[in-house]
This record gives structure tokens, C-alpha cells and sequence, in this order.
DNA sequence: AATTATTTTTAGTCTTGTCTAAAATGTTTA
DNA sequence: TAAACATTTTAGACAAGACTAAAAATAATT
């Protein structure tokens, strides 16, 4: 039997993604809560989100134990990320707006409902593995490879390692590196480690020297490269 | 004092631009029937939201008497417009949909919030002046240059003309015309005209005729060509 | 195991946008 | 100009999504 599109609200969609961002690691249900922090409203609010997306069986819920996406969710949630990654890297790419702006407008872009409007978009902007940001788009199937990373704060004065991908999107944070000139692709050398508030000192492109605390470098992903 | 951007629900955006397409011509207030008819919804729901965009200073509404759309109403709209033929042009000539399909996906587009955004957009299009259906697009001012154009159940037999324009965009009207290989720029020979029905025997591009009925004619907009 | 403390759910209320049925106003027509 | 007809508004209700305050369940501590 095919599976009849049923069309969700811009919220419940949003729900969804909250749940999937965050259990995709452990993959265990994900508390009230966590969920309320996630979507900044009242643990009320997201039981009675829960009791509809569990009618509509996007979710598995029970009361208590908190929520798993099920797998039309997860699906759901995987196309949503899909179509975020690209709308960004459309508009880093092709309208030359830069990384900390396109966050908020895909937020938006995301929820447009057009499943061949997005595989012309994939097409058009040639395939793209990754957005703006770093992280891998999944393909119309929802599949995407997960790449070899690890943040920066865990390494060790004297590794050298290229940043991959950050963790926080928010336009603050990327402002931040905007500073430093880092971006995805930049080659940063870990100099000095405090063993005191863990910040380090980094050397950017070979060229000057930044001091990063804690809460940045364990936003930075990284590919560590050997020097030989 | 600078207008603090009040952001308004999609549906209120909606009913601006039903306002707006309802009184082009005539700028006369529209009553509350044919907004209904427009949105597709009751009077009495009409009713309700002409309170709440009144309240808004969006529209000047008197009881029993109408509704006209106030200066902000009406620069809201024709953003909505601008946004609206900005994102279907962009459909057609950057993804390759065809004109039929691409309405109703710019129906969602149109709403997503970013002044930069439609900006970036229409300088990557390279500034077009009309949409895929040969409606003008307005700049950012609101501004745009009416064409001279007629509907083409209003020529006589032996008048000569090009499509620049339509005045329905529903995918089924379209689909009617690109069965006849009718498009913008398509070359249009009236040849008869029946005194009966008015449906008229058009030669299309100088090739295959065409018996189009009234209700299709009426909905063609041409600019007329003086054959010497 | 009993008592705190924390988390989660329920109950009741609010706003937005919608509806139907009934009342009020406006317009036409005889 | 009064009756008949059409249009518009009011009244009352509902569903979605949110909130606060209070109750219930789970988890942590002593």
C-alpha cells in the first residue's frame, strides 16, 4: 500500500527534527525535557505535542519514558535535514550570502512541501555531499556517509588538523571564527593546551595565533592530519 | 520614525493579497463576498479577519461597506507579489520547471521572510522585468510598468498578435495551452470568430489551428501586431 | 524503605483562524 | 415605500498550539 503523504504543520515537522537532533547519537528515547530545551517551550506543551505525533504515529511515546521517532519520523525528519542543507548551501553557493546567515532563512526553506522541487535543487547545485557548515546532506533516500571528526578540544599540543565542520550553526558563534579568519578548510596547528579552563592556543593558516576557549574548540570538527 | 517590521501569519498575508488582486483595477473597497469567493473561505470568516487587519492599520474597512487596502497593506502585498514572480522565475529558468507547475510551490515561497534574501535573489536573476506567465515583477520600491496588452477574444478576424501574458494560472488552463504549443511569444493569427459563442479558429505560429473557446480567450493576453 | 527532589502529566485558559446558524443591514423591485 | 432578496455581521463553537499552576509519577538520598 502507498504511502499517503500526510502533510504536518510547520511545528510538528519541527518536533520531529528536536527528537531526531537530538537521539541520533544514542538512539534511546529522548526525555520531555530534553525536548522542551530543544524547541525553548514548557515540558506541557511538548506531552501534549507528543500525544499527537504518537495518534499519528511519527513517534513511539510513552508516558514517562519519554519519545523515539518511528520510522516514517524518522524519515520524515531525515528529508527535513535534507532539504535545510541544501536550501544552505544554495544560498551560500549560489547567492553568495555567507555561513552565519543561512541558518535562520533555511529554517524557513525547509518546510516548503515539494519533493521534486528539491531533487531539481539537488541537481542544480551539483550533488553537494556537504552544506555550509560542514555537515553531510542526505540523499533522496535519507542516506549520508558520517565523516571521520572530532572536535579540536581533544586533542593535544602539537596535533595539526583541518576544520571539517562546527557543531553550533548560531550567527554568534560563526561570527566568532569570521574573526579569526577560520572557516571550513582552514588548518589549525594546536600550540599550547591550559590544563586549567582547557583553552588553547591555536596557530590559524600557518600564519597568526588565536586563543580559543573551551567552548569554542569543542564546537570545532576537525580531521587531524599527520605531518610526516 | 523608522516602521518596526510587524511580521504577519501567512494567512493574513494571504488575505492582503486577495484584497490587493480583487481591486487593482478599480481601487474601490471589495466586499466581503468577493474576498470570500477569492479565499476560497465564508463571509463570516471574512469578516472576522478584516477586524484584526483594520486593528493592524493593514486595511481601511467599514462595516457593510468593504474593505481597501491602507499604504502598509498595500506595500505588504505588492512584496508578496514581487516575492511571488521573483521565486517562479527563478523555478523556471534556474531549476527548468515548466510554467504550469510552479504556482503553487511559489504560493509557499512567497511568505518566507528575508528582505536580503529576495534582493540576492533578484540580482542573481539579472533584475528580470516579467514572470514565467508575462506578469511584471515589482522592484524593490514596488514599482513596475504596466504593458500594453488586451485579451485576445476582444481582436477581430484577420488581426494578428503575441502572446505576452495570462490571466489564469492554474496548471489545467496551462497545460490546455502547451497542448496547442501555445506559449509566451507564441505568434497568434485570429481567423474566424463565431457570432454564436465567441470561441474563436486561432493559427498558431503560422502552423496548426486552434479552436479555442471564450472562456480560454479571454484569459489570453496579447499585444497586437500591425502586419504591413 | 521513607523522604526529598526532579520530572512529567493533567487541568484549565488563551489566541488564531475557522465554521454554522441566526440576526442585522443594505439593495431591488413592484 | 414597503416587501422581498441579497449581503454582511454577530453569536457561539471548535481545533491547534501554546501557557501557568497544580497533581502525579519517577528518581535520588538519606
Amino acid at each position: 500500500m502507498a504511502a499517503t503523504r500526510l502533510s504536518l504543520t510547520h511545528t510538528e515537522e519541527n518536533y520531529l527534527k528536536a527528537i531526531y537532533k537530538t537521539n541520533q547519537s544514542t538512539k534511546e528515547a529522548v526525555s520531555t525535557n530534553m525536548i522542551a530545551q530543544e524547541m525553548k517551550t514548557s515540558p506541557a506543551s511538548v506531552t501534549d505535542m507528543m500525544k499527537k505525533l504518537a495518534n499519528k504515529d511519527l513517534i513511539i511515546y510513552e508516558k514517562y519514558r519519554g519519545a523515539r521517532l518511528s520510522a516514517t519520523g524518522s524519515k520524515t525528519a531525515t528529508s527535513l535535514i535534507r532539504k535545510h542543507r541544501l536550501w544552505e548551501t544554495f544560498l551560500v553557493q549560489k547567492l553568495g550570502f555567507s555561513w552565519e546567515e543561512v541558518h535562520e532563512i533555511a529554517e524557513e526553506l525547509e518546510h516548503i512541501n515539494s519533493d521534486k522541487l528539491i531533487d531539481k535543487l539537488d541537481k542544480y547545485l551539483g550533488h553537494p555531499k556537504y552544506d555550509p557548515h560542514g555537515d553531510p546532506i542526505p540523499n533522496a533516500e535519507g542516506k549520508f556517509t558520517l565523516r571521520e571528526q572530532i572536535a579540536i578540544s581533544r586533542l593535544q599540543p602539537g596535533d595539526n588538523c583541518v576544520l571539517v565542520g562546527v557543531k553550533n550553526h548560531e550567527a554568534d558563534f560563526l561570527n566568532h571564527l569570521n574573526n579569526y579568519s577560520i572557516g571550513l578548510g582552514t588548518e589549525l596547528l594546536v600550540k599550547e593546551k591550559s590544563s586549567y579552563d582547557q583553552s588553547m592556543k591555536i596557530v590559524v593558516d600557518q600564519k597568526e595565533e588565536a586563543l580559543l576557549s573551551h567552548r569554542v574548540c569543542s564546537n570545532l570538527l576537525v580531521r587531524k592530519v599527520i605531518t610526516s
